[in-house]
Parts: structure tokens; sequence; C-alpha cells
DNA sequence: AATGAATGAGTCTTCATTCAT
DNA sequence: GATGAATGAAGACTCATTCAT
């Protein structure tokens, strides 16, 4: 009875969730309101309250889970030969993520581009094992010497994670355009890693500083 | 006839939008109003809907006018002898107008990476010169070998200004950690045009796709 | 479910309803505030907005139900024995009801005789059932030939239901002056039915046209 | 020079009336604005307040010039020879002044018609002419034997105003369709002397009280 | 636990009036 | 006298939160 009950509960909890995810992915925090949310889960308004202690207690249990669904994808990721192909893979991984829970992507990506964000410790706190995956990778790049040892690891997977929010927010800008969401992974690994020169037989290799 | 001369008109507009600037930046568009914008600027409430129809169309000023600081500035850059000076003049040249008027910048840089911005297209438009010098730096890069020449110039400009974007957010974000402000051009540059591969002799050349 | 009964419910509406009517009957649409209204009926003046979607709407509940109450009455009424005493009948009818809902009353007259109503089909649409009482009889009192043929019965039935409106102005104008509202009936279907023509023997009756 | 100033004073006040009136006619006291007027009327909006105190005593100002201009025209009217012919020589030249002042006009039929005016002494006062010549032709009507002497003439001079505002309001209303202005002054008398009793042999004349 | 009506502080916006020029 | 920018009180409406049922 009281597991029935509890199953009950969670499952309220998670249509609440995912209702306030879609209303916030589509309107932003602010012009949500809570009755909107209220009807899209199917409960009354009220009931939102035994849940959430209030509006940004429920923002805040979106990013969570956002961030908690997204995490479960990565602890099961096959390590790659190289670093371009691990990082294809992960990049891959959560592209696969966000196009399955993209209200819950939006809102982590748009509260992570927040200027001014009460959240950001929240975000990188949920980040933390994507970013931890990433310099996993760049580490064992770096041993390979595959990666660039003048610059922290640390940054480069905050670098590698934000180009991949660019392209997502370009995608949802564009409104679908450019780039799709099949070419974001190589664009993200292409641009991270190989940079804007031309390759091959570098012209003028003086002026690098 | 004005009594009050156009001069001080545009004053009072300017210290209107300035005061605007200020709140949006701090609070963001939802959380600011427009009884706080008043008295920043130091006129009456009603005062503000004698230069802006509504806190949408002051908001919209303030774009268009950060926007329009920040052009000033490229017209007059000296052009780089290559890719890499160029694009590190420009970004210099951004990062001190953006220091100098962070407010209005701080409100753009949100509102371009915001993912449902209502004002994209007015973003786009107001980010043209900008996004312009880029590409025609890259261009000379391209005919100088300097630049690769198989992705298109517009999309790597747009991934070396929404680069530099995501410094400035990380900076705004770590509250004046890292990245500083002054190392942010290189960062951007270097970052953007060499990508995080090792150089020099590369060990497996076979992997690149 | 609603823990509120529909009853109760209704009975808020309704209180809402007098409050409004009184206020609007009082000092108009425009100078009538919503707080008033809110205090009158004993409510918060948000509560309002679950009733009625807004001023206007409240505005148009009030003339609905105006309309409403009046028609209740004109379905029970006894059919005179002749034209002059039917019209009599409905004609205290309407006094009575005028007399007891005052207030929906005075705001359904001002609007049926503003020259420039918003609302005037609202109006026309729920006088309509007093507009077919007046008909009706005159229809009967034309078969009966006590009623003049040869002008439409419909516009006969506005210029009675003019008349009387016209005579409720006057009234409420003259500060219960001339015409109390107990001669009104009277007044209204003997200047209605015979006009101002001397009667009996008349001395010239060239002059008709 | 004093002259001169004084008319062009006097051209500016015209402007700011007739502008008002037309404004007032338009769209009611409340919804009207000062500025909108001072536009309509080409001056600036602080110049109407060197001709009239407030918004309230600009519109009673429209009232009595609308008053003002009515009234001249009923100084000359020719007497009719009977009853019948001279109230429709008078609501004739009511109907043309109305024709050509018809902002003016609404604006007091309107306020007439409101059941709590704050002008209605304003309106009596200036209605009076009308009401005197209406009940001049009335009081000569009587002492021909043609105008039932059984009610006082005051009231039914009063009677046959009501009508002809009635018909005007239902041309308003009606947009144009019926009655038509041209009609209205037949129609007025008609419905004002005759009534709407069948004429000739009056098969139950026994039921008149 | 669920409900949804009630609440009222908070917000944008309007506009008659003032007054320095 | 004319101007129109500035003023700020007032008003309609929203919406997160509470709480009786």
């Amino acid at each position: 009875m009281v597991r029935i009950s509890a199953a009950a509960k969670d499952a309220v909890r998670q249509r609440l969730l995912e209702a306030a995810a879609a209303q916030f992915a589509h309107q932003g925090f602010d012009a949500t309101n809570i009755d909107d949310i209220a009807v899209a889960a199917g409960v009354a308004k009220g009931t939102i309250y035994n849940y959430f202690e209030s509006k940004e207690d429920l923002f805040g249990g979106v990013l969570a889970e956002g961030a908690l669904r997204t995490v479960h994808r990565y602890s099961s990721l096959p390590h790659g030969t190289s670093t371009r192909s691990a990082l294809r893979a992960l990049a891959a991984a959560d592209v696969t993520v966000l196009q399955e829970e993209e209200a819950f992507m939006k809102v982590l990506v748009a509260e992570a581009m927040t200027p001014r964000s009460r959240n950001y410790s929240l975000i990188l706190e949920r980040l933390a094992p994507f970013l931890d995956a990433v310099a996993g990778i760049l580490e064992a790049g770096v041993r390979r010497g595959e990666v660039r040892r003048d610059r922290p690891v640390p940054q480069l997977a905050l670098l590698f994670t934000g180009t991949l929010a660019l392209l997502y927010i370009q995608h949802w800008q564009s409104d679908g355009g450019w780039p799709t969401m099949d070419e974001i992974p190589d664009l993200a690994v292409d641009t991270f890693l190989d940079g804007g020169r031309a390759r091959g037989p570098q012209p003028r290799r003086r002026t690098r500083r």
C-alpha cells in the first residue's frame, strides 16, 4: 500500500517535472505560470505545492532532473581508441539525450548561458559528471600526445562543453537550420580539436605566438 | 516648438538607456521594473513612456544602443598583417567596449545566448557589422591560406563570435575568476584558430577524418 | 473537484453582479473602478477576475443579468382584453422590475440610450423578449382594429419601448419629480396610443396627412 | 491689435470646441483624451488650458456651444398655420441643425439621455429655448382645440422633444438605417400627435380611460 | 493528499495637469 | 500666449501562494 502510493506520488512528481520542463523550455521562467503547468500535468494548482515549495523550487527540480537524466548516459560510454573518437562518442551521446529530453536540456542550457544565474552552482555541480568525462578523455589524449598540454585540461573541457552548447543554441535559434542536430557531434569535435587554421603545409609557422 | 533642446531630450534618452541597461544586465528583463529604471535615471515613471512605447520597446532600445556603441569601434580597426593578429585586434576592441559598456554588453550577450529569444533577429541584425568584420578577416585568411577552406566563412565567423561570447559568460559566471577579461582576446583567438590538438610532429595522422 | 459548492460560486457571482450594477448605475462605466466593486461585494480584487475576464466583461454580465431578470417577468403576464390594458400590464410589470432592480435597469436604459454604444447589439438581443412581447400585443391590436396598420409593428414596438425609457430617464433626471414611477405605465400607454391631439369632435380633419 | 488678437483667440477657441465636440461625440467623455483634441485642433496640449480650466470645463463649453448654435435657429421660425405644420417646421429645423452640427448635437443628446448627468441643469437651461418654442406651438394648438388640454403643455413639450431625441438615437444606433434623418420630422410629429391608435371609426371607444 | 477559489501585493501603463522656457 | 516634456496619482490586471473543504 505504501509502495503503491509512493510510486503514485513519484509518478505525479515526474509528470509535474515534465510539464514544468516543457513550459520553462518554451517560455522561460517568468513567462511560465503555475496554472499552465498544473493543467499540463493534469493536477490541481494546489497540488504542485505538495511536491515543491515554490515556483523557484520547481525550477530547481527541473534543472536537477535534467542533469540527472543526462548523467545516467555518460556512465556507460565506450572509451574510444582516440581522443577524437572518444569525444565524438560523448558528444553523440549528449545529442541523443538532448533529443530525447529536449525540454530539460533546453532549460539546462539556457540557465548555463545566463550571465547572472542564481543556479550556476547547481548547474556546475550537475554538469560535473559530463565535464569529468570530457576531462578524462582529454587527460588520456594529453598522455597520448594528441591534446595540447599548454592549457589546463579542466579549461579545455569547459571549452569543449561550451562549444557543444553554442551549437545547440545556434541550432535552436536558427529554427532547425544550420547546424542540424545530426552534424553537431562532428562539428563540435572538429571545431574544438582542429580549430579554424588551415592544415597541412603551413605557410608561415613563425607568426604563431 | 520644443522649448527643451533636442540635445536635452537626447540626454534624457541616454540616461534612460543607461539606467535600463544597468537594470536589465543586473536582473534580467522580467525582474526589472519600470519604477527602478525611472528612479535610477532620475525621472518620473511616466517620463519613460515619453521616450519608449513600452518596457519591451525600452529593452529593444537598449539592445540597439548596445549594438550601436559596439559597431562604432569596429570601423576604425587597424587591419592586422595576419589572420591571427587581425582577430586579436578585433577581439581586443570588443573586450574594451565590453568593459566600458558592461551593462549594454551583458544584455546583448545574454539575449544572444538565450535559446528562445524573441529578439534574435534584432540581435542578428545588430550583430551583423561585427560578424561582417570577422568574416572579412577570415576571408582574407582563406586567400592567404591561413584559414581552412573546407567550412563556410560565415559559419566560422559565427563560431568565433560564439567563442568570444562563451568566454564572456564564463568570466561573468566565475565572478571574475577564469578567464580574466584581459586574457580573453588571446584565449578566443587561440582556441578558435588552433583548437585543442597537440601541434608539431603529430603522432597519428591517420586518425584524422 | 470543486470544494466550494456550485451554489456558493453562484452566490459570489450574484453578489458581484449586484455590486457592479450598483456602481455602474451610480457612476457609469468609466468612473466605476474595480476596487470599489470588490469592496462592495466583499471580495478581493482578484476574485472578480475569477468570474469575469475584464471590467468590460463584467459590464456585459450586468447587462445580461439585467435583461434576464426583466425577461423572467414577461413570461407570466396576463393577456389583456384590449391593446390598452395589455400594454398597461406590460408597462406596469416593467416598472415593477425597474423598482426592484433599479441598478440593473438604470445600466440597461443608460446603455440603450447612448448614441454610440458598443453594446447596442447586446442590448437589442437582450431586449428582444420585451420588444417581442410589445409586438405581440400590437399585432393583436392591429387585427382587432385598435392599432394603426400604416406603420410596421416592429417600429411601433420600438417607439413604445423608447417612450417608456424616455419616461424613466425623465423620472431619474427630475430626481423623482415628474413623472413618478407609479404614473409611468399609464403615461406611456396614453402617450403612445393617443398622442397629443385633441380627441372627440375634431375641428379640422383636413390637415391630417 | 487688440481686436485682431481677440479675434484670433476666438478662432482658437472655436477650433478647440469643434475638435472637442468631434472627439466627445465619437468616443464619449472618458475615452476622449486631451492630446487628441489638441492635435485635431492644431494646438499644443498646454494651450487648451489657456482656454479651459479642465477637461470637464471643455466638455461644458462644448455643451454650451452646441446649445447656443441650436438656439440661433429657433428664433426665426415661420409660425405654421396649424399645430402639425408648426411642429413639423420646428422639427425640420432641428434636423437641419443636427446635420450641420452633428458632433455638437450628439454630445448634447447623449448628455440629455444620461440618467445621472451632472450637466442636466445645463442641458435643461440650454434646451429651454427649444422647449419654449414647442410649448408656444402647443399652447396655440390648445387654444385652437387641436391639442389635448388634459395634460400640461410643458409635459407635452418635453415628450415631443424626447420623441425627437429618441428618433435621433435610433437613427445613430441603427447606423443610418431606420429612421433616416429625412423622415424624422414627419415621424416625430406623427408619432407625437396621432399616437399608435387606429383612427376613423373606433370599434370600442368605451375602453378609453 | 488533492482541490481550486480566494487573496492582494506588485506591475505596467495612461493621461489630465503643470510649468519652465 | 504658446509649447510640449515632465509628472505621478490612479487604475486594470496578473499570478504565486494559501487554505478551507
